[in-house]
Formats: structure tokens, C-alpha cells, sequence
DNA sequence: TAGTGGTCTAGACCACAAA
DNA sequence: TTGTGGTCTAGACCACTAG
């Protein structure tokens, strides 16, 4: 009642309620009130506070269920969007001139850990990529990927030459689901090389696989040059 | 058409949809059918195919504007979501016992480069905190906290041997906004030591700058035990 | 069993951007 | 100017679950 109650609009109700949970006047665990009686409260349907409860509820703020009412989240989980662009992308925002160039292309028995992390028998036989990436000149990054021939036919290391293979599968394969991994790992000797530092610099490691629909597409490695960072927020 | 067209229900026509443009029956670009044009095609009120075209929209698939119709995203930047969650809860969920110990707590100068970062004064004094979390009593990560103590009245360190920052901070003081930074370091002597691995180990770093509203809460530092992964998907 | 959120309808008006 | 998505209403029925 003493904070704002804009009417009939579900994103100033969203504000009102969230501010109410912000500001501690609900606190993790409490009951708020029914659907009716806050439709009542802003003088508007039950559809309009219930959008604005169902935005907050997939946020994290609240935990809602039928007959047991809403209550303010105790665990608030905080996602921080973590975005997963092309690589090309990331580094043009960042505000640098983009580098790219392709040092190794060609079929390949799959490595021996990278086979383990799939469950595939070693015996198969992907297309090895590797590349580097540079942001104004300076090394950036290093990808290798494994990608399944079976999926990614017609990608061809002359193609690989001109275009980076991220904006290829974008376009003629992209992925549906990715399971991402982040670690700080010791850079490796041909990595450190290419990036042209130290060897066991501490390098950030994502490692990416990917499908389209149950159909593997394949693994990327992508060891970034020290200092560099991930951001985010919430 | 050939696609299953379940009637009157928004998730099975979010499937629906989701199926066309993941198949590529819609390519990046492309324009696809008016509100009222689906909501012929699945039997149902534009109220339904509308819920179903917004939740794609928010989950990058598609681009909505006004008049202009709504189009197959170019860029389909998808958010892989990272959970920021309690760090004992963390522990916990990835199913270990949970061990905390308290190293240091009290008022100090805030350290040089963390104050540049703030924009603040060297000459602020913080609360540090120091501490150890154990996963099956193995050394998990190292968190140090440089906390306002104008914002975090009531914490005491008698409260932190008992109780991690984290938990009485949720409770007490709720961010509202964080900025996350994640990079691969080399473990500083003191957290090697800590964490009972060898100096210069390579060790993730993830640092967190809290406000609640446009007061800053404070810094945290959390560093990595090696082979920790972050984990995410889309 | 009863009460809560989840969903859908059929209609309306509005805001924005393209033509 | 006009067509598109964005939002709201007033009502209804249903699904889940706490008591």
C-alpha cells in the first residue's frame, strides 16, 4: 500500500512487487498474497498481476504452486546469463580488429581424452581443426575442434581458410544443445607456442559440446591468452 | 503443415515452432506468419499463439517488432545460463559434505588493486574476510571478501566462525545487482598454501562486485581448487 | 475435497514502425 | 496512414496439491 501501485500495467506491478521483496518487506519464505486479492490490490484482472507473478517466479524471485499459493524464493538462485556467441563476434564487440587463421585442417583419430569425454571408441575418425584468433594483432585464442564428418559434410579446409568454422556451422549446422565447460588449466606447449606465451601460463579452457537434436556435431576447445576475462552479471 | 499442430496449447505450439526454424523449414531471416495467420493455423485465439511466439522471442529465436512482423533471429546469441548460487549450496547440490573454516576477519585497508577496480580510495576500510571451503574435506576453494562496513552493520566476526558470509549476507543484506568476472590465474602463495596444492597451480578465479541497489555491498574473490569446472549448457 | 495457480477464449484498444 | 505486435479485460474450465 505505501509503495507504488501503478494501475493495470503488468510491468509496474512487476517493479511494486519486486521492490517489496527487494526492500525486505517480504522476506525468503514469506506467503504473499492470492492472485485474486493482489488483482483486487491493483485493480486489474488476475491475468495482469499473474503475468507480472510468473515473470518474477521464472526469474527466481518467487516459487509458486497450486493450492500452496506464491512465496518468496528462499534459495534465490541467481542466473547469470552467460553469453555464447560467435567467436568472431565477441571479439569485434570487445572493440578490436578482428584476426583469424587457420593453422591445421584435416581428418584425424580423435584424441585420446576428447574420445573418453564422448564414450566414443577412438577408432573414429573426425575432422581436427585448429585455429587462432587474434583481437588487434595480438594473439587471442586458440580453437581446436573435433567435428563428426557425418555431420558437417561439405565444410572443406579451403572453406576453413576464409571463413572461421563457427560461422559455417551457424549457418548449415546449428547446434540445438551444448554442454559447456569452464576451467583454468596449465596452457599446453603448442598452445602457449601459438599464443606466443609462456609455457604453463594459466589459460581459461571452455570446452563445448554440441548436437543437433540427438545428432553429436562435435567438440571445441577454445584456451584463451592469460589476463583474459569472462564477464557477466546479474 | 506436415509438422504436428497440437491445438490450444501454447507450449505444444512453442514446440511446434521451435521444430520449423531448429529444422530449418525457417532459416535465419526469414519472416514467418502474422499472430492472427497462426492462430488460424492451430484452432486456437491470438492470445495463445502470441504466448508462445513471445517465449521464443525472449529466448532469442525470433525478433518481434511492431508492424514489422515477426522474423527467424539472424543472430541467434543463445545465453547459456550460469547459476550463481550459495557456495555451500553449491558444494552440497554437487552431492559432497560440506566443510567451512574461517582463516581471517577483521577491519582493514582494502587491497590496492581491488580499490582501483571500485574506483574508491585506497584509504577505505573494509571488513576482510578469509576462508576455506571443503568438499568431503578436501580443500575446495579460498574466498576473500572485502565488505563495506557501513552496509553490513551486525556482522561480526564471531558470527562468521559459525556461519559463512554468504549465508548471513542473503539473509541480511540481498544484492540486487552483481558484475561476475571470471579468468584463470595463477594461485597467489597464500591460496596455494590454503588450498594444499603447489604454488602456481592454475586456479579459476571468479570475482564478484555486489550492490543492493546503488550501494555497494562489497568484493569477493573465490579461487578455484585445479580441475574445478564450471558447468552449463543450453 | 477445496483452494490455488495455469491456461484458454473472444473481444478490445493502444503503441509503434513501415509504407 | 495502416498493419503489426503488446497489452488488458471478464470470464471460464482445468490441474495440481495441501489439508
Amino acid at each position: 500500500m505505501t509503495l507504488s501501485s501503478a494501475k493495470t500495467d503488468w510491468k509496474a506491478i512487476r517493479r511494486d512487487l519486486l521492490g517489496r521483496i527487494q526492500s525486505g518487506v517480504w522476506k525468503p519464505g514469506d506467503q504473499i498474497p492470492r492472485e485474486v486479492e493482489l488483482a483486487a490490490h491493483y485493480d486489474c484482472t488476475r491475468s495482469t498481476v499473474g503475468r507480472a507473478l510468473r515473470d518474477l517466479a521464472t526469474a527466481g524471485f518467487l516459487d509458486r504452486k497450486r493450492k500452496g499459493g506464491t512465496t518468496v524464493s528462499a534459495n534465490p538462485v541467481r542466473k547469470a546469463p552467460l553469453e555464447v556467441p560467435i567467436i568472431s563476434e565477441a571479439i569485434r564487440k570487445a572493440g578490436y580488429e578482428v584476426g583469424y587463421q587457420l593453422l591445421r585442417a584435416g581428418e584425424r583419430q580423435l584424441d585420446q581424452t576428447a574420445a573418453a569425454e564422448l564414450g566414443l571408441p577412438d577408432a573414429a575418425r573426425f575432422l581436427s581443426i585448429e585455429a587462432l584468433y587474434l583481437a588487434d594483432g595480438t594473439p587471442y585464442q586458440i580453437e581446436h575442434r573435433w567435428l563428426l564428418p557425418a555431420t558437417v559434410v561439405g565444410l572443406t579446409p579451403e572453406i576453413l581458410e576464409e571463413m572461421p568454422a563457427d560461422e559455417w556451422l551457424l549457418r548449415n549446422v546449428p547446434l540445438t544443445r551444448a554442454q559447456i565447460m569452464i576451467e583454468a588449466v596449465h596452457a599446453p606447449k603448442d598452445v602457449a607456442d601459438a599464443l606466443q606465451i609462456a609455457p604453463d601460463s594459466p589459460s581459461l579452457l571452455i570446452r563445448r559440446t554440441s548436437w543437433r537434436a540427438t545428432q553429436l556435431i562435435g567438440v571445441l576447445h577454445l584456451y584463451h591468452a592469460p589476463g583474459h576475462r569472462l564477464v557477466t552479471g546479474i
